[in-house]
RNA sequence: CGGGGCGUGGCGCAGCCUGGUAGCGCGCGUGUUUUGGGUACACGAGGCCGCCGGUUCGAGUCCGGCCGCCCCGACCA
């Protein structure tokens, strides 16, 4: 994109309301812009680092073997009474009249929703299990919406529903989804821990809640070095084996890890290499038995041909949520951090001159070389106004092209994170990046 | 929901106590200037002072009601 015909509107002071680092970035950065108490639009720039998000969630939800689908955010009445949830959810859900006064709401989850389309469409054990998932705006009418997109009352949400024969194999579908959630924290670079939670009636040590550090979060987290410099994505767990899942299981549960509602302080006390933090929530997941399936009448015919209820599990990450969590993470005085994994344009390629030969023909080739990667500041402003943006922006790299040295075919290179600057020749500076 | 606060050009704010024709900084437009970290100067555009009602000769300012938004607390992806 070409920033001077661009929706990227960045400010120079921080609006009132925001008071934490990541709301005041995301309106100074031009990302979002909230039209009702959290509700948020989101622009151009902010609405790419929400689908790279998205997208990134999407693929380790497929290589778990979880299958997208879309369900309507718009969801009848009758479909939660069956559950019995409709009387017991609250006000924090949004209740909505049709014209036929037919009673609807805005649905804050979907487990009703997802048990009567399998329901009513599976029917023999040998269709299970199932692991169906989308990514879909909630609405929560939370009563006090704060801290920007992370606490708003609609929100982009993935969750996942899981459908196994029995516990044993509801436990396998979790421990998958627990490993495509650690892979997927750590491809949009962020640290995270998985912490034991409340998991209701049903016992046992299935519900966690997933937990990035970052400096400004809001609880005080306490965990075992041992989760540090895991890699989970390089291929020493895999999906399809039971005995990686349950060696992944085991390391995730078997070492400490509390926020500081639930810290056990004889046990931190144990800890060989205590390690403290703040940390932020960000996805949670949960085995809940036959919680729905049972009032809701699903069966499906077992292998002696008897009816058998279906063991679920729900599994969701607030992507929305994850854009402030990022930023949270990953800034500073002058702005965001993007990693490279979510970062709306990989490099932003700064014209100190508009309209200098040389710096013109250097960044529109540059620019065609990136494909839509890059976000191109033409603008015939200043160069301290566009380092201040690029900077704010929080673009991975940025490529200066000035009149010093486009005369010899140089351009500066400035990785945002380090701030570390070199002058390059253009093409080992697209090499670098690409 | 309990407690606190705020609504005045796009953004940040002053003016309100002590009513008298709306102001500052930034931003925006034009021109000149400057040209590698938010340059300087000049001119200019832009305001139902959140909304409704009341008091008054006169309301941004005083009174009442309503709406919206933020912060702290209890609760949540």
């Amino acid at each position: 994109m070409r920033l001077s015909r661009s929706l990227v509107p960045t400010l120079k002071e921080t609006p009132a309301e925001a008071q934490i680092a990541s709301h005041r970035l995301m309106l100074r950065a031009g990302l979002v812009r909230q039209t009702a108490s959290g509700i948020y639009a989101w622009l151009p720039a902010g609405w790419r680092v929400l689908q790279n998000i998205a997208q990134i969630v999407r693929e380790e939800q497929d290589a778990s073997g979880a299958q997208e689908m879309l369900m309507p955010t718009i969801q009848s009445a009758e479909l939660w009474r069956a559950s019995g949830r409709y009387d017991a959810y609250g006000p924090e859900m949004l209740r909505l009249k049709d014209r036929h006064e037919r009673e609807l709401l805005y649905g804050p989850t979907n487990e009703e929703m997802i048990t009567e389309i399998v329901r009513s469409s599976v029917k023999s054990y040998r269709e299970l299990p199932q692991n169906l998932y989308h990514i879909q705006w909630k609405f929560r009418d939370e009563v006090r919406p704060r801290f920007g997109v992370m606490r708003g009352r609609e929100f982009l949400m993935k969750d996942a529903y899981s459908f196994d024969l029995d516990y044993a194999g509801a436990v396998v579908s979790y421990r998958k989804m627990m490993l495509a959630y650690m892979r997927t924290f750590q491809r949009l670079g962020l640290k995270a821990i998985p912490m034991a939670a409340d998991s209701g009636p049903i016992g046992g040590d299935l519900s966690h809640e997933f937990i990035i550090l970052a400096p400004t979060g809001e609880s005080q987290v306490f965990y075992d070095a041992a989760f540090e410099g895991i890699d989970y994505t390089g291929g020493q767990f895999s999906f399809d084996s039971e005995a990686d899942l349950q060696r992944f299981h085991e390391m995730m549960t078997g070492s400490y890890a509390a926020t500081d509602e639930k810290h056990d302080t004889a046990a931190w006390a144990k800890v060989a290499e205590k390690r403290e933090g703040r940390g932020i929530e960000v996805g949670h997941i949960f085995y809940f038995g036959t919680k729905y399936s049972e009032p809701m009448g699903l069966t499906v015919a077992g292998p002696d041909g008897k009816p058998v209820v279906p063991h679920m599990g729900s599994y969701g990450i607030g992507v929305s949520r994850l854009v402030g969590a990022i930023i949270e993470a990953s800034h500073d005085e002058a702005g965001i951090i993007w990693p490279d994994s979510v970062a709306p344009w990989q490099a932003v390629i700064v014209n100190l001159k508009p309209g200098d030969a040389a710096c013109d023909s250097i960044c529109e080739d540059l620019y065609a070389k990136f494909a839509g990667k890059a976000l191109y500041d033409d603008r015939a402003d200043r160069a301290g106004a566009k380092f201040a943006d690029a900077d704010l922006m929080g673009h991975p790299w940025q490529i200066v092209v000035g009149p010093r040295g486009a005369a010899a075919g140089n351009v500066e290179l400035k990785r945002r994170a380090t701030g570390e600057r070199q002058e390059l020749a253009v093409d080992a500076a697209l090499a670098r990046i690409l």
